[in-house]
DNA sequence: CCTCGATTTATTATCGATATCCAATCGAGG
DNA sequence: CCTCGATTGGATATCGATAATAAATCGAGG
């Protein structure tokens, strides 16, 4: 899974961040965190640029680079976004999903419950994300995966970040069998339903909703 | 402007491949572009860090690093992804507009007019880019600005891509008078109304708007 | 003539050292 | 006591060299 130092560096600053190890404006030094990474400046640098690219740090030039900010408003936004990628992604690509692709969704889909059996939350998110876009990939919009990607990032923080939206492991993983089953079943309009009512339970939208 | 080689090649990089001076599907080396651009692979490396992070190149490990592609489906869709997260802030940002914001937005426009008669396409295109940036800036969405800055970018180079959609440089620096002016009267509706035209008419429909 | 394997080559990945730059600090002058 | 300027410290930015790796090429064997 390791490749190299700078994968490991994104890797790790990306758990730290999105686990909120790392809190919103930690100033974080390339030398100072080659320390501890155990890696020479350069990886550390291209890893920040890469988490800069997913929106997790800001670099300010010299003056270092800080984890960012996190608002409540922005976290709303982006889930509504992604909600709509997700829709018109799971639209187009409900009639393309061959056998093929179905067989590695569930694969997928059986390595998010084993590791929420085994209570590793973090595995749990990546291979969440891993889900959600392969699914995506499906609808053939390419060029869209990487910003589907950040916004699936940027909610998983938010749901960590606010505590009161967090839900057992095993749920988690259970929660998209409902959605493999209706994109296998051929039925786009049940895929789009089954998906937009995971989104919309995915956020505690106030008290309203009990 | 050029604060140093690694900024001067993101630059120039960015312009050939929105410019479609750099065509999809070109291989890219880090060494070769650092011999083009008179600076090192280190600057090199993080241009193209970058622009991976932005959609243009694709780094494909040590198979080299090639210019992205380009489909219609996918362009449209990042246009309407684009048209609601504008609207959406303007929605929000009209009201908080002070004086100096409108200010700052009217020199952006100048210098876009200015670029237009001096006929240099491409500072139009950054110029146009800054304004509705910096128009986006107002809602207080942080974090969704570089989304935004990436669906722009992307419609800018299928607009070049596809050079039926051109028009009268001038002419495309004058369509954000009505914005400004709307947004200079505090007027929501007409602000989110200008702005929906403007990017409806950015990209002809099909015959059928004729 | 075709296939498989060793070799070569081109390229990225990584490192350590140096240059550059910004900001906070300290000191002198008013 | 306050302000302004030089200084110093700490960080990024950049470079050149080296290591590691994957693709392409060439050659021998079948």
């Amino acid at each position: 899974m390791a490749e190299g130092p700078a994968s490991r560096a994104v890797a790790e600053l990306r758990r730290r961040i999105v686990m909120n190890e790392l809190t919103p404006g930690t100033l974080l030094t390339e030398l100072g965190l080659a320390g501890d990474l155990a890696c020479s400046q350069a990886a550390v640098r291209e890893a920040l640029l890469r988490l800069e690219g997913e929106g997790l740090v800001l670099r300010s030039g010299r003056q270092g680079t800080t984890v960012t900010d996190l608002d409540a408003d922005t976290a709303a936004e982006i889930l509504d976004l992604r909600r709509r990628i997700e829709l018109r992604g799971a639209r187009r690509g409900a009639r393309r999903a061959g056998a093929g692709d179905i067989l590695a969704l569930r694969r997928i889909q059986a390595a998010m419950e084993q590791a929420a059996a085994a209570g590793d939350a973090w595995a749990v998110l990546e291979r969440d994300m891993d889900l959600h876009l392969a699914l995506f990939r499906l609808s053939g919009l390419h060029a869209m995966g990487p910003i589907l990607a950040r916004c699936i990032l940027h909610t998983h923080r938010f749901r960590l970040w606010a505590p009161w939206h967090r839900r057992p492991l095993g749920e988690t993983a259970r929660r998209h069998v409902p959605i493999l089953e209706a994109l296998e079943a051929g039925d786009a309009a049940a895929l789009a339903r089954e998906l937009a009512g995971h989104l919309d339970t995915m956020v505690d939208r106030g008290v309203a909703a009990a």
